[in-house]
RNA sequence: GGCGACGUGGCCAAGUGGGAAGGCAAGGGUCUGCAAAACCCUGAUCACGGGUUCAAAUCCCGUCGUCGCCUCCA
């Protein structure tokens, strides 16, 4: 079976094939960088990541493209709020989200473009609208006429007429209908603002999207990805542009990712419940929300607690315990139960990939990666040898790295490393002589200072913690 | 009000027509000087009520509950 993806638009799963053999073009919604991120952020940042990471497993090559909007409202109120200028303040939020990503394991995108540097696709865009009659100016201002365009909706399964109904839109009368969005808007005094043939102004939100995917992807993309709060009215918006100016299909795959939930509610910076990436990784390691977010599915609500953490933390702990050298004195386990282990892996392997297959079952990948674990850990307790754990090692790695964990963390400085070893092998004399007061309390204070002994029965072994 | 999701053991969660994965927690056991780790064993009438089917957690209808979008939001 090959790749399985569920789309938004159809509201199914699709086989996946890409526009250009082994090519994928990816745009993915980044943040409006007027404040710390919050680990919803994250979550959305890390299921693209997991995306990207096993296409690129199953040889696909990925144009991955996250855009920064730096130039918007809540930019410049909150710029104005503090005195400072807006530009600096987006500038000083892009660095600050470029670091979380990093700390975070993900892979950085290979065009990070903003919309104040996009400025003259912008305006092209726009201009082309206009001229196709699906905008119209007024009063400095640029607005999408939603009406021209008969399928607008289809993204978000709504109908004009519906939307009308409930509406809870502003009038204004300059709009031709009160669901027409804004491609540009008159600058105010004093607000940031560029040349424009309707005068100076800045572009709507959702117009950025538009000419940056098309700028840097093309007119066509095979995945356009972002929460699921996007849909509408951002991504639908965006369909309705880039389509109405290519008159071809702008992306043939949506993938969403649900929301975080904290408390049972979203999190989100309007409800004053969120929780930084800075907060989080103050505490806990990044590998944790990794695990948190791979043990369910992506287009599911995420519980986020302090308990399911925990158990984040505990389960990353157990998927590490399965790399830990075999037992001091290890004296192999028999061809037998060699092969079963081999069989394992490649058991593991099947699964692990007929999982992330089906529309990146990441939850279900886990699960045979756990299985390996418990293998692994089952002959290290027959007395398999390193020579004999390795392969079955190797690809727990491996595919842990695919899913983006890294279970083999670099801990404290190796400087240390000597006088450790020292430590353990006088202690083992120690032990020898049965002075356990004193072997109990090298081992304790080892314990404080991070590393951790584990004593078998022909010896013991130590590792950072 | 409109549109859309979801409800699986104490917790998180996969599975979506025919054997209820996995993780965490808990209890029991093995190993061990002790501890830790690891290993072994133990648990689910799949929200509720109808219906379709030889067969339903899985499909259909209804009820209750939770959540999201409809305004900025990953």
């Amino acid at each position: 079976m090959s790749l399985q993806v569920y789309s938004t638009l159809s509201r199914k799963k699709e086989p996946f094939e890409t526009i250009e053999p082994k090519r994928v073009r990816l745009y993915v919604c980044g943040p409006t960088v007027y404040d710390k991120a919050h680990v919803g952020h994250a979550m959305s940042a890390l299921v693209f990541d997991i995306i990207r990471r096993y296409l690129q497993y199953r040889g696909y090559e990925v144009k991955h493209v996250m855009n920064y909007t730096d130039v918007d409202d809540k930019i410049i109120n909150r710029a104005n709020k503090l005195g400072c200028d807006p530009f600096e303040l987006a500038e000083t939020y892009i660095q600050q989200y470029a670091q979380h990503l990093k700390d975070l394991n993900i892979l950085p995108a290979t065009v990070n473009p903003r919309a104040t540097r996009e400025m003259d696709e912008i305006l092209k865009l726009i201009s082309d609208l206009i001229a196709k009659g699906y905008a119209y100016e007024a009063g400095g201002d640029v607005y999408y006429r939603v009406e021209k365009k008969a399928d607008y909706g289809k993204l978000s399964g709504r109908k004009l007429d519906d939307m009308r109904a409930g509406a809870r839109i502003e009038v204004d009368e300059r709009k031709e209908n009160p669901l027409d969005f804004a491609l540009w808007k008159a600058a105010k005094e004093g607000e940031p603002a560029w040349d424009s043939p309707w005068g100076k102004g800045r572009p709507g939100w959702h117009i950025e999207c538009s000419a940056m995917s098309g700028a840097h992807l093309g007119e066509q993309i095979d995945i356009h990805g972002g929460g699921n709060d996007l849909i509408f009215p951002h991504h639908e918006n965006e369909i309705a542009q880039s389509e109405a100016h290519t008159g071809k299909q702008f992306a043939r795959y949506w993938i969403h990712n649900g929301m975080l939930q904290l408390s049972g509610e979203k999190m989100s910076k309007s409800l004053g419940n969120l929780i930084t990436i800075e907060d989080f990784l103050a505490s806990h390691p990044a590998d944790a929300l990794r695990l948190m977010v791979l043990n369910s599915g992506y287009r599911n609500p995420l519980t986020f607690n302090d308990e399911v953490i925990g158990q984040a933390e505990k389960a990353l702990e157990r998927l590490q315990s399965a790399l830990k050298p075999a037992a001091p004195g290890a004296a192999g386990i028999s061809p037998e139960a060699l092969k079963a282990l081999d069989e394992q892996t490649t058991t593991t392997r099947a699964g692990f990939e007929s999982s992330m297959d089906d529309d990146f079952n990441s939850a279900g990948a886990l699960g045979y990666l756990f299985e390996l674990v418990r293998v692994i850990n089952q002959a290290r307790a027959d007395g398999a040898t390193d020579e004999q754990l390795k392969s079955a090692q190797d690809v727990l790695e491996e595919l842990s790295g695919v899913l983006g964990l890294r279970l083999r963390l670099e801990k404290e400085s190796h400087a240390a490393d000597a006088f450790v070893d020292l430590l353990v092998e006088v202690r083992q004399d120690v032990r020898q002589a049965k002075l356990w007061e004193l072997s109990d309390k090298i081992r304790d204070r080892l314990a404080a200072m991070g590393v951790q002994v584990e004593d078998a029965k022909s010896g013991s072994t130590w590792f950072w913690k």
